[in-house]
DNA sequence: ATAAGATATGTTATAGCGTGACATTATGAA
DNA sequence: TTCATAATGTCACGCTATAACATATCTTAT
């Protein structure tokens, strides 16, 4: 009844580390046959490594001091697209940003997003998203995708405004 | 214990009409000791009057068009920071477009957008409030703001495609 | 009634987000 | 190799949002 929140306290959840994100989208695109890319990798690497959502052009100026080279935004929105249609990343809509996904949780995570650190943190969502189903059921609608978002202000950043005023 | 979904049915609660609305706006605007200007006014008409959520572009084209002059999307904005504050119009994160709040409802309701026809209906998300608020306590995150949309198709449009196929 | 200050709106410029169309390069199969 | 397909590069454009400053409108006190 009570549900278990279980805050994800990482960005990705098989273990922390890039490889551990890594190694998991290989399988993810292994089992739909899409190919994982060095420069997809790449993109992914950017979000992954980040505690805040990326936007596309961040991505790709960072991309671009990375490798050496121009990269247009253009090629990694349809990265985005494709790790996104994967489920490997998220779109953060409150943001206009990109931030990995939690497969551990439903489809789409509860995202806490805090105003502070700008830190993204996806908590298991399946309770309100059974509570999204009942409204819409009620609605005669049928739910295609979710979006819920929550900004506020994460415990450290509260701890750290209690303390410094 | 089920939630008792009550679409809204309308995009305004208290009647349907942009009079009520209107009304609802003044007593609001007066509390709050804002003016409604005829120029928010308008711009607040153009929002009820529609289903679909509308653009500040939008809004601002079809402002100019309708007052015989060129209207900025600037002003537009302004006055939409302004009728947000309110409490007379929320912005809908999926769509970078905004459209009237619902007062009947908890601060930011659960917003359904079909696909269909684009028509955005609030219904209450208070059931949902509560899941999230649940979760982010659990999380110790301190919620400021929450974002609750889905995308899906709304029942008159689900009807339309499975006659039409 | 008018001058001074505050509030509201107009104007211009600019930065960020996202997509479309087409060219070029890599990859894979016959 | 050759052809087809997929991936990336390149250029161009439109939509969203905000910043900075100018003008107009409305208050309030004198």
């Amino acid at each position: 009844m009570e549900p278990a929140a279980t805050p994800s306290r990482n960005v990705s959840d098989p273990g922390d580390g890039w490889e551990q994100v890594r190694e998991y989208a290989r399988q993810r695109c292994d089992q739909r046959s899409v190919k994982l890319t060095s420069f997809r990798e790449a993109v992914l690497r950017q979000i992954a490594l980040s505690k805040q959502p990326r936007g596309a052009y961040d991505i790709a100026t960072r991309l671009g001091a990375e490798l050496g080279k121009r990269v247009a935004p253009n090629s990694v929105y349809r990265v985005l697209d494709l790790l996104i249609e994967c489920g490997l990343v998220q779109r953060v809509e409150s943001k206009q940003a990109y931030c990995l996904a939690a497969p551990q949780f439903s489809k789409n995570a509860l995202l806490l997003m805090c105003e502070g650190c700008g830190a993204v943190e996806p908590v298991d969502g399946s309770a309100i998203e059974d509570a999204m189903r009942q409204q819409a059921k009620a609605a005669h609608f049928r739910p295609l995708r979710k979006v819920i978002e929550i900004t506020g202000i994460c415990e450290a950043c509260d701890a750290a405004q209690a303390r410094d005023g």
